[in-house]
DNA sequence: AATTTGACGAAGC
DNA sequence: GGCTTCGCCAAAT
C-alpha cells in the first residue's frame, strides 16, 4: 500500500461523528493537492475493509457524491443520526460541519522551524 | 499498450 | 444555480 493510500486511511478514520471532509479536503492533507479522485477509489474499494466511516465523506459542494440510490439514502440517514443538517437538496453546510484535520507530525515540523 | 472510467474540483459562462 | 470544459490519475477494460 502506498503513503498516499495510508495516510488517507488514517484520516478518514480519524474524522469525528457529526463531522464531515470533502474528497479534496482528505488528498490534500495526506500530501497529494490533486487526489481526490484517488481518494474515491480508496473510499469505494477499501471502506468495508478498514471499517471507513465513508459516510462521512462529501463533495466540495456539500452533495452527497455516491450514484446509486440505496447508498444514497443509506448515506443521508447515517450523518442525519449524527446530528448534521442535510436541506431540502440533500446539501450539507459544509463549512459549518468540517473537520479540520491537520498533522501532528507536520506541527511539530513547522514548530521546530521557528527556532 | 491505448482508452475509458469515476462517490472529484475549479473555473467560466 | 445549472451546465461545460478542463485537469487530474490509478484502476479497469
Amino acid at each position: 500500500m502506498n503513503p498516499f493510500t495510508k495516510k488517507s486511511i488514517e484520516i478518514i478514520k480519524s474524522i469525528p461523528e457529526g463531522t464531515i471532509m470533502t474528497y479534496g479536503q482528505i488528498a490534500r492533507a495526506a500530501g497529494s493537492p490533486r487526489g481526490a479522485r484517488q481518494v474515491v477509489r480508496i473510499l469505494h474499494s477499501m471502506s468495508h475493509v478498514y471499517d471507513l466511516p465513508w459516510h462521512r465523506v462529501i463533495n466540495a459542494k456539500g452533495e452527497i457524491a455516491i450514484n446509486d440510490d440505496e447508498s444514497h439514502f443509506v448515506q443521508v440517514s447515517l450523518l442525519k443520526s449524527e446530528g448534521i443538517e442535510i436541506d431540502e437538496h440533500d446539501r450539507i453546510n459544509v463549512s459549518r460541519y468540517r473537520y479540520e484535520w491537520h498533522d501532528t507530525n507536520k506541527i511539530e515540523t513547522d514548530f521546530m522551524d521557528l527556532k
